[in-house]
RNA sequence: GGCGCUAUCGUCUAGAGGCCUAGGACAGGUGGUUCUCAGCCAUCAGACCGGGGUUCGAAUCCCCGUAGCGCUGCCA
């Protein structure tokens, strides 16, 4: 049985990177039907927050990756990880180090001002049992190292390959610092042999770490899983990820009017591509082709401009009634509407809906599209002003025609285009004049919906009324 | 500094020695449809990091460089 598990340290935000991480883990367990745990290593107290740890949990509810154990928090299990460290000395895998961290900070400086590099000496691996005591006695703080045997560690990295580090590379690392706590090494290692983890799928940052935690695997006579390392997402200019660029909560995407399956998409092709000519997968389709095989190994830059144009085709092959709930509630926290609409009215909303569909990628396009048609208070565009009503002729059309609009009984699109390509027709001029300057005077811009379809649902009333404000342009 | 990982169009990628004159998608250019925008259709431009090998043949394998990233914390 297959089982995975997602990591996260509440010192920082679910991130895009943490994001795809967790989706590749739980594309991997529903695609081997195994499980997927959720475990949040808070180990490091001063950093952690419960807030993280509470947008972690309502970013991955958000993407809908639904975890099957957990989440278990590191900090409630600080005990077993000391045990644990103490059965490693009791086997001889592990020393107490009486050295402080202020100390090794002074010798590592002492040595890179002379230009060299300082590592642990294993001192304390060579003390007598009376200075042993004697640090005791006077309540010396002693972390455990972990005693790095010699020789090479190998394994084959489901993604990477073959990966050899010779042992004289490592130091010895700490697993228990002096407050008792453990470390990262110590913490994760006990957890996945406790909670019988099969594969660890994790960023590349970990790929040097591997190592270490295969020596602690095999200290405790725990069997290997497999792992797996995911090239790390770079920023736009190709650095780190940064502040600057996704390092924000996953959360703030959803705040922008992205949706989960489109956010889904965005995060898994980054890496993974299998292989078809699609580019919008359902859940089902992406469980059902994911395979660790496919991943890629270079590092994937991640780009706004794909993210907008996958939601924009989720958008576009939603239904009306799929998406009016996600416009409503945008049009609300917008207090552009009170409630949502309903009845007759909601028949109209819908409408509205349809007419801004394809040209909204986001669910925030909405709001400032649906601006005119809910509202006469029209910020007239000066440029269009200039474009498109400064044409002298418009003076005597326009009137004409509002008096052909004002008789119409039945205010449809296709009288509406009828009744205006007729004035044009009779008046020698192109309709296009009369439909630009329409677009300005009832929505105020340039640019919107086929202007028929716009007058119809604004309605013969406002359209004449916004058509009257002309002279005071 | 040491160790490790990576390297195909601007971006995401296909590519597992001949199918590659390197394919697709996003973004961009142009044209068409049209009342504008979006969309749609058509079309153009655009890449194998550099150098050596191996081989009849290399984007693919090996080595060396270069660059980026990671680890080198009593952070995770």
């Amino acid at each position: 049985m297959v089982r995975v598990r997602f990591a996260p340290s509440p010192t920082g935000y679910l991130h895009i990177g943490a994001a795809r991480t967790s989706l590749f883990n739980w594309l991997f367990a529903r695609h081997h039907k195994g499980k997927f745990i959720l475990r949040i290593e808070d180990t490091d107290l001063a950093r952690s927050s419960e807030e993280m740890s509470r947008g972690i949990l309502e970013g991955l509810n958000w993407l809908g990756l639904e975890w099957d154990e957990g989440p278990l928090y590191q900090s409630e299990r600080i005990d077993v990880y000391r045990k644990r460290a103490e059965e490693l000395v009791g086997k001889g895998c592990a020393y107490n180090c009486f050295c402080l961290p202020e100390e090794i900070r002074e010798r590592k400086e002492m040595a890179s001002s002379r230009g060299e590099y300082w590592e642990y000496d294993r001192r304390c691996l060579k003390l007598s049992e009376r200075e042993k005591s004697k640090f005791e006695e006077e309540g010396r703080p002693k972390a455990i190292r972990f005693l790095v045997p010699e020789g090479e560690i190998r394994y084959s990295d489901l993604i990477h390959g073959p990966i050899s580090v010779a042992s004289k590379n490592i130091e010895d690392f700490v697993l228990l610092r002096g407050d008792g706590l453990p470390t990262y090494h110590l913490s994760v290692v006990v957890d996945d042999i406790e909670q019988g983890i099969t594969h660890v799928i994790r960023g590349d940052d970990h790929i040097s770490n591997t190592p270490k935690q295969i020596l602690l695997y095999k200290a405790f006579g725990s069997p290997l899983p497999q792992f797996a390392h995911l090239a790390l997402i770079l920023g736009p200019d190709k650095k780190k990820l940064s502040k600057r660029h996704g390092v924000t909560s996953i959360l703030q995407f959803r705040e922008e009017g992205y949706f989960p399956l489109a956010m889904l998409n965005f995060l898994a092709q980054m890496s993974w591509s299998p292989g078809e000519e699609k580019r919008l997968y359902s859940l089902g389709e992406m469980i059902k082709e994911f395979s660790l095989e496919k991943l890629s190994k270079g590092s994937p830059v991640f780009d706004l401009d794909k993210l907008d144009w996958l939601n924009g085709q989720l958008i576009s092959q939603m239904s009306v009634d799929e998406l009016a709930p996600y416009v409503f509630e945008e049009l609300k926290r917008e207090n552009i509407i009170q409630s949502e609409p309903s009845g007759k009215k909601k028949d109209w909303y819908l409408k509205l809906v349809e007419l801004l569909k394809e040209r909204s990628r986001k669910i925030k396009d909405f709001p400032l599209r649906a601006k005119p048609f809910l509202s006469g208070d029209i910020d007239y565009d000066p440029a269009g002003i200039e474009k498109y009503l400064r044409d002298e002729r418009l003076e005597e059309l326009l009137p004409k025609l509002r008096e052909d609009f004002a008789r119409m009984e039945s205010f449809t699109v296709e009288n509406i285009e009828k009744v205006l390509r007729l004035r044009a027709e009779k008046e020698g001029v192109k309709a296009a004049l009369l439909i630009h300057a329409l677009r300005m005077l009832v929505v105020g811009t340039p640019v919107s919906p086929g202007i028929f379809d716009v007058l119809e649902l604004i309605g013969k009333e406002k359209t004449i009324e916004r058509m009257d404000k002309f002279p005071e342009i």
